[in-house]
DNA sequence: ATAACCATTTAACATTTGTTAAATAATGAA
DNA sequence: TTCATTATTTAACAAATGTTAAATGGTTAT
C-alpha cells in the first residue's frame, strides 16, 4: 500500500544497505507522513529534537538566531534526511530551528523508534552510520569550498548542482548558505549574467 | 600490558559507549601503534585510505592539492580520530593527504579489522556511528562560524579552544584552517595584541 | 483592484581580505 | 658558529564583501 510514497526513501537507503523485507517492514510500521505548509516549523527552537525527517517533497532549511537575526546554515536537498542533530544526539533543547521553505511532504521517524530499529536490526544501525558518514563528507566538501573558493564560485557550483533549488528557494537563504549577504549575492548574480 | 598507552582512547570512547571487557579485547588485538616524525605522511595522495588513526600524541593535518598549492582543511585536535573519510568510505584513491605536523604517536586500526568489529559487536558499530555524529556536529559548527563570524573571531575562538595547538602548529596551517591567507592572519594577530 | 508585504536589485561608501613583494625572525643542518 | 631554509611580519595596493539606504518588482490577502 502506497509503496510509491516510499520510492525516494527506498532509493536513498538502497545506496547504502540491502535490506530484507522484515527489516523494511519494521521501518514501515513506525514512520509517519506529514505535510508542512511553507514557513511551518518542523523543529522549534528550545524543543528537544526527537524525530528525523526525510524530505519526500519540498525544501527545508536549518537556521538559528544570532544577534536577533536568522542565519540559515543549511538547505536540505530534495530526498534527504534532516534533523537538528546537536539536539537529536544530546537530547538537549535545540538552538537550531528547522522550517519549510516550500510546502513539504516529510517522512518522519521518532528517535525512540529509530533506536529500537538500531537495537533490533544491526543493518539499520549500519545504515545510520553510513548516512551520517556521507553527510559528514558533504559537510567537509563545503568547508573546502569556504576555504578555497570565492562566493561566486560557490554560487555557480550550487547553480549547477541544484538548479531546481535556486528556482524555489528565496535568495536570502541561498546567500546565508553561501556565507555572504543578500546584496552581495545580488551583485554577483549581475556579474555572472553579463 | 601498556594499559596507560590506551588511556586517552579509552577515555574518548567511554564518552559514547560502555564496553564489556571482551569487546575491548577484540579491539586491542587488532590495533597497532606507530610513530610519525614531523612531516611524515599517514595517508598519501592516490592511496586508498584503509586505516584510521587515533592521535595519542601530536597533531595531524588533512590537506589536498588545489592549483598546485596545499590547502589544509583540518588540523586534528589531540586525542581524536582521523582518516581521509571520502576515500575510506568509498574505497577510492584519496585526494586528501594526511601528514604529521608535529611528531605523532598514532593508534591505528585497519578498515577490514574495524568492519569485523562492527560485524561481531553491534556496540562497536554504535560507537562508530556516535563518533561520526559528533564529528559531523563539529563540522556544522565550523560552517556556522564561516557564515557568521569574521576571521578574527574564528581565530580567537581557536585560541581559546586549543591554545596548545596554536603554539605547536605553524601559522600557515592555522590560516588555511581559518579560511584566510597567512598574511591576513598575521595582520589580524597584530591587531589583537594592541 | 488595491494595499501591504516580501523579494530582489542597485548604488555609494566602508571594511575585510587577498596579492605581491620584501624584510625580519626563528630554526635546523653542516 | 655559519649558512640555508622556513616561519612570520610588514606594507602598499587590489579585489571582494559588508553596510546602509533606497528603488523596483512580485505576491498575497482583503
Amino acid at each position: 500500500m502506497h509503496k510509491d510514497k516510499f520510492k525516494h526513501v527506498f532509493h536513498f537507503i538502497n545506496q547504502f544497505v540491502d535490506f530484507e523485507q522484515k527489516e523494511l517492514d519494521a521501518m514501515l510500521h513506525v514512520v509517519e507522513f506529514i505535510q508542512l505548509k511553507r514557513n511551518e516549523i518542523f523543529i522549534h527552537e528550545g524543543e528537544i529534537a526527537d524525530k528525523i525527517a526525510f524530505t519526500n517533497r519540498g525544501y527545508l532549511r536549518v537556521y538559528y538566531h544570532h544577534n536577533g537575526e536568522e542565519i540559515t546554515r543549511d538547505i536540505t536537498p530534495l530526498h534527504s534526511f534532516a534533523t537538528a542533530l546537536p539536539s537529536f544526539v544530546s537530547e538537549k533543547p535545540s538552538f537550531e530551528i528547522i522550517s519549510a521553505i516550500t510546502d513539504c511532504e516529510l517522512i518522519i521517524i521518532k528517535k525512540t523508534d529509530l533506536e529500537n530499529l538500531y537495537q533490533s536490526f544491526p543493518k539499520w544501525e549500519r545504515l545510520g552510520r553510513r548516512i551520517i558518514e556521507e553527510m559528514f563528507v558533504e559537510s567537509q566538501r563545503r568547508i573546502y569550498s569556504f576555504i578555497t573558493e570565492t562566493a561566486e564560485t560557490r554560487y555557480n557550483r550550487l547553480l549547477r548542482q541544484y538548479p531546481d533549488m535556486i528556482r524555489q528557494v528565496p535568495l536570502k537563504y541561498i546567500a546565508d548558505f553561501l556565507g555572504i549577504k543578500l546584496q552581495s549575492l545580488s551583485r554577483l548574480r549581475k556579474n555572472i549574467k553579463s
